[in-house]
RNA sequence: GGGUCGGUGGCAGAGUGGUCAAAUGCACCUGACUGUAAAUCAGGCGGCGAAAGCCUACGGGAGUUCAAAUCUCUCCCGGCCCA
């Protein structure tokens, strides 16, 4: 039997750090995992897309500190709601994914979980696949199933309430999504979910269902959203979303991006960096005189050091100060065998340092593309003997070697 | 089933016969600056082409017209109201 830490510090800080709203109340789950029983938790990711992101490593930086704790986690793959795509809006139904890409992407996850969660070792988190039993669902379970919600339930949902207001389509199905994933919660008997705070309705169904079924509370726990002072959001509609398949330089450069505002709750939320240095860091940025680039960097360094551990953070690293602060070029840069004559022009496109051929005009018209630091200007401009060796360089970060034969 | 409004670029959203490859915002790209791939500012942002220009594109199809995102018909999809 796995032993559990009952170690009271250490408790209030998981169930505080990054965390935004406790149910039924904080001081139950404290009071639950005081007591030295083993809880089951979980999070569910929907592997519709090929990369977690950094939001969903947020939930799963959460749940490794349950696991350190000796708590049962399971990592669920929710392969079964994956394959039907997530029709949050009309404009991107989805295509549907295979059972084969859904457990492609599977695969994936577990690696990019790795970095925050354990799949191994005497405390493993367990991987489980919610088609496991949601394929099984008859029609009857799932009249059975919705009949304990009602439909000014469903509507109240923020996103349902905006859609209402929009006057924009409102799926049938959609409702039947908080269902799927409370149900998840019901079959496995967990007793806590955690998740990022935009899956709160679909936790309290797991609730719901928990206590019907299995007569049992479930805690669910919500995890504050990575966004800045201002609520401004990091995430793909801002561009600046880090996926955990990135290469490590991308990665340290993405957090790079992030707005200042973010860098104290990045962190708390993304990292195990303990309360005590975060506080030293918060404190650092509220003296003006400091230079918030510094703790930025450290950061990005940290992200990509749990994620990819610590030589590629250090490499990543180089790589920045060297590439985008001292405008060098990067060490190691690929080499690439072209034939004399060829217009660069071509050779973007062939590259794909270029989109199109317009997007390379474009380019090298607006001063983008550098031959050995010099700029082109000639959209003619062929390769010849002498270009051998020298340095192609589009934008602030794509490089290639010219090897002409 | 009836009525009515609508479907526009990666997204949001203007445009209602020519000046529309389609305003604006977001995202994206390039440059300047910097503390950085932040912020700000400038430029750009369908494809091919050195250019002139050509091609493709406003849900699908068929028409009207010298000319259609814009008008007509039809099909598909959606919102709202009524039943």
């Amino acid at each position: 039997m796995q032993k559990v830490i009952i170690d009271e510090k250490k408790i209030d800080e998981i169930i505080s750090r990054g965390v935004e709203q406790v149910f039924p109340d904080k001081e139950t789950l404290k009071k639950k995992l005081m007591s030295g029983e083993r809880i089951r938790l979980y999070c569910g990711f929907d592997p519709s897309a090929n990369s977690l992101h950094i939001g969903n490593a947020i939930a799963i930086n959460k749940l490794s500190q349950f696991q350190e704790l000796g708590h049962e986690v399971i990592f669920l793959i929710g392969d079964f709601t994956g394959m039907i795509g997530d029709p949050t809006d009309k404009a991107a139904t989805r295509a549907k994914l295979t059972r084969e890409d859904v457990l492609e992407n599977a695969k994936d996850y577990q690696k990019q979980a790795g970095g925050y969660l354990n799949f191994e070792g005497e405390n493993p988190a367990i991987v489980r696949y919610n088609s496991e039993w949601n394929d099984k669902l008859t029609f009857r379970d799932l009249i059975e199933l919705s009949s304990n919600f009602t439909v000014q339930q469903m509507i109240q949902r923020d996103m349902f309430q905006q859609r209402l207001k929009e006057e924009k389509p409102i799926h049938l199905h959609e409702f039947l999504y908080p269902l799927t994933q409370g149900y998840d919660s019901a079959v496995m008997d967990v007793d806590l979910e955690v998740g990022g705070n935009d899956q709160m309705f679909n936790m309290l169904a797991g609730r719901t269902l928990q206590k019907v079924i299995n007569n049992k509370e479930k805690f669910v726990l919500t995890l504050k959203l990575l966004a800045d002072d201002n609520g401004k959001k990091m995430g793909k509609s801002e561009g600046n979303a880090v996926f955990l398949n990135q290469s490590p330089e991308d990665m340290y450069g993405k957090v790079m991006s992030w707005d200042d505002g973010v860098i104290v709750r990045a962190f708390e939320l993304c990292t195990k960096v303990s309360i005590e240095e975060i506080q030293k860091i918060a404190e650092f940025l509220k003296d003006e005189k400091n230079n918030p680039r510094d703790k930025k960097m450290q950061l990005a360094f940290e992200v990509v050091r749990i994620n990819r551990g610590e030589e590629a953070a250090q490499k990543a690293q180089d790589y920045f100060i060297r590439t985008i602060q001292n405008k060098e070029a990067p060490e190691d840069i690929k080499s690439v065998q072209v034939a004399i004559g060829k217009r660069f022009l071509e050779f973007l496109v062939e590259e794909k340092m270029a989109e199109s051929s317009g997007d390379a005009k474009r380019k090298i018209k607006q001063g983008g593309v550098r031959l050995d630091d010099v700029a082109l200007d000639d959209l003619q401009k062929e390769i010849s003997p002498e270009d051998d060796g020298k340095i192609l360089k589009v934008g602030k970060r794509d490089f290639r070697k010219i090897v002409v034969n």
